[in-house]
DNA sequence: GGCGTAAGACTTTTT
DNA sequence: GTCTTACGCC
């Protein structure tokens, strides 16, 4: 039985896997079964004769990358390890690990993340004596990424560049594509932009990787910049076939280099190219999707096309006014309840918004009613700065060039090493022309300012053992364990003694077992790819997903997703659209198609909702409905003013039709909803349940309040306010707080 | 050099 | 409201 019939698929889902006379475009609307073709398509050429390794699939997630090779796996009954699937970067990075020499770099380079080049940058700057207030490192290195996703280096702006900013920012580009090279680190924009400057400067290996990759196919082609297209031209030249599928209304990473001319320009591109578009969408209810459609058609740049489905017409689009953010997360909140009374489990329902910090309310009021929930992005586990630390000891040992990991940790924990201390070092190291570890374990101590030798002495030892136990090829958690205990990191936890510290033993604890789990899992895989595997896995990459657990996350995360119920919250004109995109229409057409994502996520139900007053910094700031929502016809959604749930709200606030046209009137700002629902549960020493304000009693501490909670269940976190004055932040389970 | 407090920035989205 | 940085004191 061929693959082709395992699978349902219509008729131009079907002649868009069979064809094979060249490059493809596939226009791919929301659920229209975009992830189903491009399987179906991997696993026809397999049994067409292909081999799995003469295949290079881009996906947008590794997650995504997982799932459709064992879809391939369970289609074709063949083992497919060969196969290349993974995202741009991941991918790249092997590439160069394999290739770099020819670039200059080792196979061992360290990937640096957004923390690592922020480092990098300011010490670039002051090592070119640049003021931070005159080129902000964040500035900087934005618009060096913009040069990097276009595949533009340093040298080739020099003499086009006018002006004295522009002129600085080359020298500080320049400056920094140095300093990684000297500490053999590439940053994210660097996998992508280097793997092009390998392929121009060495056709030979260009070559290779032409004849090994028969096929290149690429998901989410709306999101691919400059560097990417390149690469794909690079991959694809000799023999044409490229598979691409995407959809142009859900282009919405132009702001980090996307260029959505890729799709819209593919045709032009790729000399005899086929076009598929599909239309038909097999996820939303009618209702959902006409609500869907009535929304993007104010775009103007974008491929024509309308989803149709033959499905029901469903349950009604719902968009709620309330009056603040705090009463729009208790409403979501109710509602959630409601649809798990009525059967609906917590993991098919999503709330999405547009930033990170909108996710902090919907937290606590989850939180406090017992419902699970998983909140997906954020500052990741492997954010966190004690993870990092622990990290930043293994980088070094994979990559002594790592200065930036050096920094971090060579003072950590305290080993009376300061700024002086590391000038010191610093100043061997540019004589030797050698990283700072590289100087230290070859230098005599005696070289070094006596008041720091006993300091240093010790991060040598460290070091020099650590070597020793990796040449002698002594299991990655053996050495991790072995890391732990010679540098004085845990002791120093222990020492402290607080909540937090034993959190983050906690947490160290836990990086030890994953990176357990993860050499018995990949045996034969190297330090050096844990490391790299936990830097560019993605927010959803890291997506605990529970049946019980509603989901939370950013528009942009849900990229891909599908959930039966969702509810797209903080639809005002300033968040989306943001604020910042107010001025450039191209912007706020992306604007509109994160909406989009947002709406096409929803399988059954959509509910949106926009607020009169949003908490920000503290301040209560008056808000108003997005122009997006504006725009959409009314017989599309049902429009609920629930802007007096609670308590009591000037009458002029009470029943209207017409309010998306009118700014919500300007009033005192109102209390927030606090009284009526913090009253409802009360403390008690079974359930150990914390709410804000509540007062707590430490044996250590003394009496205070709290005043914020983070997490949930295991992870939750106090921060609690004592009556001396102090804040400490404690870890919920620790927390032993004594009775009142 | 380390620690504590105070002022300031910050929030758009992420590999 | 939270996190980072700067500065002053020990």
């Amino acid at each position: 039985m061929s693959v082709i019939d395992k699978i349902v698929l219509n008729p131009v889902q079907r002649e868009a896997v069979l064809y094979d006379g060249g490059p493809q475009l596939v226009f791919a609307g929301a659920g229209t079964g975009k992830t189903r073709v491009l399987t179906a398509k991997i696993a026809w050429l397999i049994e067409k004769g292909l081999y799995p390794a003469e295949i290079f699939a881009a996906t947008f997630t590794n997650k995504a990358a997982r799932e459709m090779r064992s879809r391939v796996e369970a289609l074709t009954n063949l083992p497919v390890e060969g196969m290349w699937i993974g995202t741009f970067h991941s991918m790249c990075a092997r590439i160069l690990r394999r290739e770099g020499t020819h670039i200059g770099y080792l196979p061992s380079f360290t990937i640096y993340d957004t923390d690592d080049q922020q480092s990098l940058m300011k010490k670039v700057l002051k090592s070119l004596q640049i003021d931070d207030r005159s080129m902000p490192p964040r500035q900087a290195l934005g618009k060096i990424s913009g040069f990097k996703n276009a595949c533009t280096p340093p040298e080739r702006l020099e003499n086009t560049v006018r002006g004295f900013y522009d002129q600085e920012l080359v020298r500080v580009y320049k400056a920094y594509q140095k300093a990684l090279r000297d500490q053999q680190a590439m940053d994210f924009d660097d996998l992508l932009a280097n793997t092009v400057y390998l392929f121009e400067q060495a056709p030979a290996v260009l070559e290779r990787y032409q004849k090994a990759f028969r096929h290149v196919l690429v998901d989410e082609y709306q999101d691919t910049n400059t560097a990417q297209f390149l690469f794909l031209k690079q991959l694809s030249q000799k023999h044409g076939h490229v598979f691409v599928v995407g959809d142009d209304d859900q282009s919405i990473y132009g702001w980090r280099g996307a260029k959505i001319e890729n799709i819209l320009s593919f045709e032009r591109e790729f000399a005899g190219t086929r076009v598929f578009t599909l239309e038909q969408n097999y996820r939303s209810s009618k209702v959902i999707l006409d609500f869907a459609n009535a929304a993007i058609t104010e775009n103007l740049t974008r491929a024509p096309k309308k989803l149709w489905t033959s499905r029901d017409t469903g349950d009604e689009v719902v968009v709620n006014r309330f009056r603040d953010d705090r009463q729009e997360a208790e409403s979501v909140a109710d509602r959630i309840e409601e649809l798990q009374k009525k059967g609906v489990k917590g993991g098919d329902i999503a709330i999405l918004f547009r930033t990170n910090a909108q996710s902090r309310v919907f937290e606590e009021i989850l939180r406090r009613r017992k419902l699970p929930y998983v909140l997906v992005g954020g500052i990741s586990f492997y954010e966190r700065a004690e993870i990092k630390d622990c990290l930043a000891y293994l980088r070094l040992l994979v990559n002594p060039k790592d200065n930036v990991s050096f920094e971090r940790i060579f003072n950590l924990p305290s080993r009376g090493l300061g700024e002086k201390a590391y000038e010191n070092l610093a100043e061997l190291a540019r004589t030797r022309s050698e990283s700072l570890l590289e100087t230290l374990l070859a230098i005599d101590p005696a070289a070094l300012a006596p008041r720091y030798q006993q300091g240093f002495s010790e991060v040598h030892d460290i070091f020099a053992l650590l070597v020793d136990l990796e040449k002698q090829h002594e299991p990655v958690p053996q050495i991790f364990n072995e890391m732990l205990k010679l540098c004085g990191y845990m002791d120093m936890l222990t020492d402290e003694d607080t909540e937090e510290s034993a959190g983050r033993i906690e947490n160290i604890n836990e990086l030890a077992n994953a990176l357990t789990i993860w050499a018995e899992e990949h045996p034969g895989k190297a330090l050096r790819d844990f490391l790299e595997e936990v830097t560019l896995a993605t927010d959803v990459d890291t997506w605990d997903q529970k049946d019980e657990a509603v989901n939370m996350m950013t528009l942009h995360c849900a990229k891909g997703l599908e959930f039966r119920c969702v509810f797209l919250v903080g639809l005002e004109d300033g968040i989306i659209p943001s604020r910042q995109n107010f001025d450039d229409e191209k912007k706020i057409e992306e604007e509109r198609r994160l909406l989009y994502v947002g709406i096409t996520r929803a399988m059954q139900r959509l509910e949106c909702s926009h607020v009169d007053y949003r908490w920000r910094f503290g301040d209560l700031i008056p808000g108003y409905p997005s122009r997006f929502l504006q725009s959409i016809p009314q017989e599309h959604y049902t429009f609920r003013d629930r802007s007096n749930y609670f308590g009591e709200i000037p009458a002029a606030a009470g029943e209207r039709k017409m309010v998306h046209s009118e700014r919500p009137v300007r009033r005192k700002a109102p209390a927030p909803a606090r009284t009526s629902v913090y009253d409802r549960d009360d403390f008690s020493q079974e359930t150990v349940e914390f709410r804000m304000g509540q007062h707590v009693k430490h044996k250590i501490y003394g009496a205070g309040k709290i005043v914020s909670i983070s997490g949930f269940g295991e992870d939750m976190k106090l921060s609690v306010l004592f009556n001396d004055g102090t804040r400490k932040k404690l870890m919920a389970k620790f927390a032993n707080f004594e009775a009142q």
